[in-house]
DNA sequence: GTCTATATGTTGATAGAC
DNA sequence: GTCTATCAACATATAGAC
């Protein structure tokens, strides 16, 4: 029988701690170490207690890493939407949207790590924790298409087209700069600092013609 | 006290006979289970052996992963290498590369994850093993020196640029199509068959344009 | 070159006392 | 919710017989 807590209880808010506590030390193992370093022992091990005490907690290792994937996906999801909404041109909106990704994965390399590149054999991100990149998928697709209908983009461009090479832009610049300079910010990466860069190449032949009539 | 062997002695050929074996069951493991899932045991387990009879092949682990991105960074030189010399236009050539390096990551995905996705915690290839990556980032940028230097690309391109960006996107096509579509081939992968499209976008803006004399 | 045997370490996970 | 105790697996790697 499971425990359940009322909300905002003092269990309830002492148990949240320690999960968050977990995280907090799964998060820094992953990132010294790397993505595949990550144990339950070691965990424990991190918070003075034995290992049985964090089966309380998450019922098994992948369930650990589900919880990473999932907050991962949703942090990026909430630090990306706000670069959606207030955008006016596509290349101020795809280049504002490409760098605060592009950023965050940079800032984030273990839990990108663990969402871009699947590197844990036998583990696979739960529906729930995977929905955030499904929404996040519609919105840029939503958000290319709305520059398509009012002409930012050529008319007649493939909306699918745009959004798929779009990620591969993004994917391309986090995948090569995580790899070749794991430890350098974003800044001054010798990939991220390309993002705008990047993006404007990208998008320069989708752009009207300046004689094309909207 | 090492044996050694007469080049094309009998034992030296039996014991290359072996070595191969023990990579094309690694390779298998890899590509079946990820590559974090290597280990001596389990080559052992797949050869009929018993697991301390491969050290007479390889000292460790991380030996058997370092002739593997040996192999693959070797191969893929050699695969790339001929689609360098006979481009014509800068479009045809880097497509055609384009095309055979992201056709070689899809067909060979373990060693790929391997070489750019380095998923395996502590293990760094030897300079010897990485020799042929550096070979071939000269060759490309070579390439793309001599494109500029004979008017296929915009004059007063920045060579470095367009280097590393063509790295961008290529490396883009190889992870997205790798982590969403790990088995699909590449003529009909999602990510893979656009790598031709790709090129032609990225490439559009250091065209010259057709007004430009050179 | 292969084997047995072994040292030594790690892991995930469970049962049950407190 | 924490602990001790323990299990069962698995790993890398070495020593030394044959």
């Amino acid at each position: 029988m499971a425990t359940t807590y009322s909300l905002g209880s003092r269990a309830s808010q002492r148990r949240q701690a320690t999960i968050d506590e977990i995280v907090k030390h799964a998060v820094e193992i992953m990132t010294v170490d790397g993505v595949g370093a990550l144990s339950i022992s070691e965990i424990a091990r991190r918070m003075h207690v034995r290992p049985p005490s964090l089966y309380k907690y998450f019922p098994s290792l992948h369930s650990v890493y589900d919880e990473l994937f999932a907050r991962g996906a949703r942090d990026l999801l909430a630090t990306a939407q706000p670069a959606l909404d207030t955008s006016s041109s596509a290349v101020e909106g795809l280049r504002a949207l490409a760098v605060v990704i592009v950023r965050w994965c940079v800032e984030n390399p273990a839990v990108a790590h663990l969402m871009y590149m699947r590197p844990v054999p036998g583990f696979e991100p739960s529906p729930e924790a995977f929905a955030p990149n499904v929404e996040a998928m519609r919105l840029l697709r939503n958000e290319i298409a709305r520059y398509v209908r009012f002409g930012h983009l050529k008319s007649g461009t493939d909306v699918d087209e745009v959004t798929t090479l779009f990620t591969v832009v993004i994917s391309g610049l986090i995948s090569q700069q995580l790899a070749n300079e794991p430890a350098v910010s974003f800044g001054i990466g010798r990939f991220s600092s390309l993002t705008e860069r990047a993006v404007d190449v990208f998008l320069s032949s989708y752009l009207p013609t300046p004689t094309e009539t909207q």
